[in-house]
DNA sequence: CCACGCGACTGGACAGTGTCAACTCGGCCC
DNA sequence: GGGCCGAGTTGACACTGTCCAGTCGCGTGG
C-alpha cells in the first residue's frame, strides 16, 4: 500500500456507507477498522470527521461539473435532448448514481465550502448553468430574468434529485428506461426546457 | 408542569436546536439537561433519539398540510397571487419560516414513515398538489401528464426551499420582501404558474 | 384503610464515538 | 551520523445513546 493509499481507501468506504446508510451513521473509528489500521490513522489524512465530508463533496461537486459540462458538449448526437433537457437529466442522474456524494454536498454542517473560495466546483457549476441560460435568452434577456431562471433549473434539478433519493418517489419510479424516461416527462411538464413562452416580468 | 408537558419542552427545544445547528448535533441528554430533567426523563415520551425526529417530522408535514391548504383557500384575494404560484410560494415561505421542521421532515434516515400508514400529512400534501393540477390541466389530461407535472411543481418548491436553507442561495436574496419577490420570480420563469403554453407531450 | 399497579422520573452502568496527547518507526536530506 | 518529518500506534478523556434497576406519587379496587 503506497503513501495516500489509505485516504483513498477510506474515502471510497466512506461513500459506500454514505449512498447506503447515510451520512450520520458513519464512524471514524469503523472506517478505520474496516481498512485495517488503527483509530487514528485516519487523522494523518483529514483534519476531523468533517474533513472527509469535506473531500467527499469537493470531489462530488468536481464530478457533478464535469457531467453537466458533458451533458452540454454530447449534444451533436443525433437523438439527443434539447441542451436544457439534457442538463437538468445530466444533474437529476448524476445525483442517482453518486448518492454517496450527493447526500454529502448540500450538507453545509457537513461540508462546509466557502464562497471565498472561488475555484470551488459548485460555483463553476452554478456559473455553468447561468451562462447556458444567457446564450438561450439571448441578449435581450435582463439579470434579474436569468438569474430567476437559472436558480428554477437549479431547483427543479435539484429538488427532483433529493425528493428521488430521499423522498417517496423513488420507489414509484421503477427500473433506469423507466425512469430516464420520467425525468424528462417532469422537465418537459416543467416549462424550462425550451423557449415556448414569454420570459420578461 | 402538567403531565406530558415535557413532551412539548422537548419538542420545541429539539426544533429551536435543529432550526439553528441542524439535526446531527441534537443531543438527546443536552435536551434533558436544559429542561432540567434526568438524562433518562425523556424516554418515557419518546421511544428512541429518533423518535424525537419522528415527531418533529410529522408535526412538520401536518403544517406544510395546512400551509398549502391555506395558499389555495385564499385565492379569493384582491392582490393574490394565481392558485400555482400560491401554492409554489407556501412550500417555500413554509420551509423558510420552519426549517426547524422542514430540515428534518425529508430525513428518511432520522423520520422514517411508512407509506402503509395512509393518514399521513405528506401523503395527503402531494394529494392535494396532484387534485389541483389535474383539475388545473382539466379532464384531458392524462394521468403520466398529472403526475409529471406535479412532481414538477413538488420538485420546484423543493428545490427551492432546500438550496435556500441549505445551499449557497441563501446570502444572495435580502429581506423578507425582496425573498418573496425573488420566490415568485423563479416560479413565473416556470411554466408551472399559469397555462400559457401546450402541456401535452 | 391499604396494598397494588402504573406512569413519570432518577441514578448507575456500559459500549461506542470523536478527539487530544505522547510515542515509535522508517526514510530522506543536509 | 544527526535531525526532521510523515505515517501510524497506543492510551486516555469527555460525551453520547441506551439498557437496567430502582424511587416517588397517585388513583383505584378489595
Amino acid at each position: 500500500m503506497t503513501a495516500s493509499d489509505l485516504r483513498r481507501t477510506i474515502l471510497d468506504s466512506a461513500v459506500a456507507h454514505v449512498a447506503e446508510h447515510g451520512p450520520d451513521s458513519l464512524s471514524f473509528r469503523r472506517l478505520a477498522q474496516a481498512a485495517g489500521v488503527s483509530h487514528q490513522a485516519p487523522y494523518h489524512h483529514f483534519s476531523d470527521r468533517r474533513g472527509i465530508f469535506a473531500a467527499i463533496g469537493a470531489e462530488g461537486f468536481a464530478m457533478l461539473l464535469d457531467a453537466m459540462r458533458g451533458a452540454l458538449d454530447a449534444d451533436a448526437d443525433a437523438d439527443a435532448d434539447d441542451p436544457a433537457t439534457a442538463l437538468l437529466a445530466s444533474y437529476v442522474e448524476f445525483a442517482l448514481e453518486h448518492r454517496g456524494h450527493f447526500r454529502v454536498m448540500f450538507r453545509p454542517d457537513l461540508c462546509s465550502y466557502d464562497e471565498s473560495d472561488p475555484p470551488h466546483s459548485g460555483g463553476q457549476a452554478f456559473d455553468t448553468l447561468v451562462d447556458f441560460v444567457r446564450s438561450d435568452l439571448g441578449p435581450g434577456a435582463s439579470i434579474d430574468d436569468v438569474r430567476a431562471r437559472a436558480t428554477a433549473m437549479w431547483s427543479l434539478a435539484h429538488g427532483l434529485a433529493t425528493l428521488l433519493i430521499d423522498g417517496p418517489l423513488e420507489h414509484r419510479i421503477g427500473p433506469v428506461a423507466e425512469r430516464r424516461r420520467f425525468i424528462r416527462a417532469v422537465a418537459h411538464q416543467s416549462g424550462l426546457t425550451d423557449l415556448g413562452r414569454p420570459v420578461t416580468a
